[in-house]
DNA sequence: GTGAAAGCGCTAACAT
DNA sequence: ATGTTAGCGCTTTCAC
């Protein structure tokens, strides 16, 4: 081989071939592509146009990322993007990015939390003009995020989180307004089907759970916990049905977990709701489609999303940081034993 | 304000700063850095990893990638990452690439090929490196995809498209399978709830229900066609039930469609599946949870992501373009009227 | 309205 | 083993 290496450049042509080709220099290509900030003569804007159009000429984003010192893309920590969940909110930021103008790179960490820290030290690394993190651990990791000097806003995050924006919503308000519901259903025994790896930090949903039943003087239900996934729940309805006590109605942390719980009702031959009442906390879509339709607590993912996005990237530097808290909404189906009319 | 507007620089400790505290020469700190093109002394190393710990040094991505024309990133190009049949495709693209060094760009286009085209020519700007673009339009614009001279691959893709690489399943094989599967329960009057979007190039899975069909002498049954969503199912479902001659046997084109459709035939009161039978393809989570859990055709989403991501990041240029087939397998479960003992 | 040129942080060929 | 340096493509200040 001694044809020299060529580095596999693919935008050949540069703002010096354009100027070259216009009789212009590189300057005046510049104010005409990015629309200042020297105003430039029609005569001479069209010529520039035609050789770009021409030449095929695309500005290259890493060379103005160097000289501007932003890379106008932001990056999204999740746990999970084949969670549902978070597939819709990492969808609603990419939206929201886009409409600013920047790119979204998505990273997904696993709910781990080493995976979670080396996802946010390469996103530095890469120069992201921000990080939207929303972790399942309710310590994330806020030093390295600090040490990075990245600005970053905790998606899906409803405690305080000290010195970063974040935003989420009111879990123990939402949680309640589902069980005060199932209350409502002449339900006494109500079992809590919880989410795991929230840390020693106690849920909201959990509070919510129990303030609902303590503010109807009904008895403490039993709780079981496990991973907020279909499998999880799948489990917790198990222990919950062969429990001595069983439950005559169940609120989930999350829809997936309900939608688990669902399985094993209709696996033990039991019928939802007259058996076993089910509600839960996401309105995901799926909610709407698994038999019978989930009463779930909604939250605002999309409005959730812009917000942290906009947190993100309209805040000035140095502001006070911002904690949003978001209401939700219950959403009446037939999980509950409310029966809804068809069409 | 009389202030200098300083640029929003975060990064501020450079290579530089590291060869000065160590006392060595930027290119040695790159040495270490990159872990070559030159030995470093082992002693010299140390001086350098300690100043770099120290400083806080992180290296600049968008420098690099001005230096070296590769930017490691790749882009992707989903119709809609809150489907979970992509969002999970586009996890594992995630983690395909994050294993090769590269991060993920994700963009959104809506099924609309205006959208498609603005985040490919988006992505070219941006200087990735390839762009695995997953269409469900049958007619993705290929064309802007050659004039940004970025390597590209097209998954979930089962039509060759000259020029390009591609990875996709057996649609035609997969749908057969399942349509045979059905016809052993019996079924004389299978229909298919067919999606849309793929253009006037005839789907597989269209081809695999017919020849099936035709195979074991049966008559065509009907079809409908709706968008490859759970409202669409739930619409295709209506329709069919509605019809004259009511199938007893659905095959639909998605586990979403599937989905929909389990609702309409639960809101109409009949069981699933000694009234109707249904099948499916795609293999998501959400058809072992649906209820009765679905019988579907499974692609293997995570083995097509890490091919699209080796074909584009792992093909020689110039290469012939390749065209993966992967093999689908059939999930029996309940919805077809096979019953599963439970555990 | 237009142009010349410095320099963003990094890599690697070339010199020592 | 280590150092010097050109230059990647771009933006923008400063001169004209």
């Amino acid at each position: 081989m001694t044809t020299p290496a060529v580095p596999a450049q693919r935008s050949q042509v540069t703002r010096k071939d354009v100027a070259r080709y216009a009789g212009v220099s590189t300057a005046v290509v510049s104010y005409v592509v990015n629309g200042g900030p020297k105003n430039v003569a029609p005569a001479t804007e069209a010529k520039v146009q035609e050789a770009i159009r021409l030449l095929g000429y695309r500005p290259n984003a890493a060379a103005r990322a160097l000289k501007l010192g932003s890379s106008e893309t932001i990056g999204l920590v999740i746990p999970d993007n084949s969670n549902p969940f978070f597939s819709l909110l990492a969808h609603a930021v990419e939206d929201a990015a886009a409409e600013l103008g920047y790119a979204l790179v998505l990273t997904n960490s696993a709910g781990n939390l080493a995976k979670e820290r080396r996802n946010i030290r390469n996103l530095a690394a890469r120069q992201v003009d921000g990080v939207v993190l929303s972790s399942v651990l309710m310590e994330p990791d806020l030093a390295d995020l600090e040490a990075a000097e990245i600005p970053a806003v905790l998606l899906n995050h409803s405690a305080d989180a000290p010195g970063f924006n974040s935003v989420g919503v009111d879990l123990a308000a939402g949680a309640k307004s589902a069980v005060e519901h199932l209350i409502s259903h002449g339900h006494t025994n109500i079992a809590l089907a919880m989410g795991t790896n929230t840390g020693n930090y106690f849920d909201g949903r959990e509070q919510g759970w129990l303030q609902a039943l303590a503010e109807a003087g009904l008895p403490e239900g039993s709780i079981v916990r496990s991973p907020f996934t279909r499998d999880g729940g799948y489990a917790s309805g198990r222990r919950l049905l062969a429990a001595a006590s069983r439950p005559t109605a169940i609120f989930a942390s999350s829809d997936m977990q309900a939608v688990g719980i669902l399985r094993a009702i209709h696996e033990a031959g039991l019928s939802i709701p007259d058996d076993i009442a089910v509600a839960s906390f996401d309105g995901s879509a799926e909610s709407e489609y698994c038999w019978p339709p989930l009463t779930t607590v909604q939250q605002p993912a999309q409005a959730m999303a812009e917000a942290a996005v906009r947190a993100l990237l309209q805040t000035p530097r140095g502001h006070e940081p911002e904690h949003l808290i978001f209401p939700t909404e219950l959403l009446v189906r037939r999980s509950c034993g409310c029966e809804k009319p068809f069409a």
